[in-house]
DNA sequence: TCAATAGTGTCTGTTAGACATTATGGA
DNA sequence: TCCATAATGTCTAACAGACACTATTGA
């Protein structure tokens, strides 16, 4: 992990705001720096890709690559007022059983420790843009098994997404954007009604693929 | 302008989608490098904001900072083959009476000169990211003087959208987005009834600001 | 049987897009 | 007058959201 005493490699760092699903809520990955928590950084590597340094990065908390991750815009202004670096956050996905190393931790999204305002701004940022984007890139399926119900998959969108989403309205949204496939196999959870499984297969439609539309609101 | 010969101010670059409406078509400035055609691009100053250092690009070539500028995410990879560094691409949008210095040129956005592959995808995608994003920032009002018409800004926002609106639904997503405010004045136009003006005016509404959607279709 | 959850059918208010109509200038 | 453009009203198909209903399990 970076500190003071390693070496600058590059003049820009990656601050990654790590997601994951715990126990039905939202869990972003805080480091602890020293008495201070802190999103997890590093210094981006002269030559390497920035994505392939923040999955190290993932890798180096958690023992795992992220199951999704992508880069989002860079804020104004640096990490530290020590450095003059530019900062490039990334936000990713991981599934719930990685288990961070000793100087981090799982936090609920809603009740983050205290961060510095600017760490706090971009990770608010970056959720947003995930959250905008959410329609466009298949990141609920990566936290998810191959095989999974519907119920399940909603609920994955709610989290991410930040509110609930209508039950019907959902499945018609899926149906109509050829996300997901029935599978023959059924998964009883419990009481009630076994659910069907489901798998992410998208399939090209001709006139242009159709985005999910998620205007949809409390179900 | 950042050469060979430029000392490294620093390890990111910044390239700049610079658009302007020309005679009523979308314009992208690129720059003359010896016998290439480039996106202009600059070394970011260490300290400085990069979006102070893209506005000084722009005042650099065009005499005039942008109108509207906003930072993209970066790409993956470099912007040379020969350099390390991280590109940061920003677009903005100037008015049409901003005349490039001698090594650049207008060029309309649908016959852009031969460019670099990772720079000609990089402007597409901060492209596509401005129109995803054209409902939120107040773009279209930038190329326009503070009273125009509703033709006037219809037309902005197709040729920024890159396809046709439709006049009904414009003027009510309009109305409904409480964006603009009516002046007392008119213009004429030639031939045709005059047309009233109207003034960029953003006025909070209760329940939430609502954003101007455009799923509209050619009208 | 009841409870709980899965899945589906139907209704309604909203609205994007299309179309028609009126209004108002210049030629 | 005719034409061109502005501005507005109305209609319709599509759909988000709500609701209800059926289906299928375990207790």
């Amino acid at each position: 992990m970076p500190d003071s005493n390693t070496r600058r490699k590059g003049a820009a760092t990656i601050d990654l705001v790590l997601c994951a699903v715990r126990r039905g809520r939202l869990h972003v990955l805080v480091a602890k720096m020293g008495g201070a928590t802190a999103l997890p950084f590093a210094w981006a590597a002269d030559g390497a890709s920035l994505e392939v340094a923040a999955q190290e990065l993932a890798r180096q908390y958690t023992g795992h690559a992220a199951a999704w991750l992508t880069a989002g815009t860079p804020t104004a202004g640096k990490r530290h007022a020590s450095s003059c670096a530019l900062s490039v956050p990334f936000i990713g996905v991981t599934g719930p059983t990685t288990t961070p190393r000793n100087d981090a931790a799982w936090h609920p999204l809603d009740r983050l420790p205290a961060l510095a305002p600017r760490q706090k701004a971009m990770a608010e940022l970056v959720l947003d843009s995930l959250r905008l984007h959410m329609d466009l890139a298949p990141v609920a399926f990566r936290l998810l098994s191959s095989a999974f119900t519907l119920a399940e998959l909603q609920h994955v969108y709610e989290l991410l997404l930040g509110r609930r989403l209508h039950k019907a309205s959902f499945r018609r949204a899926l149906h109509a954007a050829y996300l997901v496939a029935p599978t023959d196999e059924w998964r009883s959870e419990g009481r009630g009604r076994p659910a069907q499984l489901f798998q992410y297969a998208p399939r090209k439609r001709r006139g242009g693929h159709r985005s999910v539309r998620f205007d949809l609101l409390s179900g």
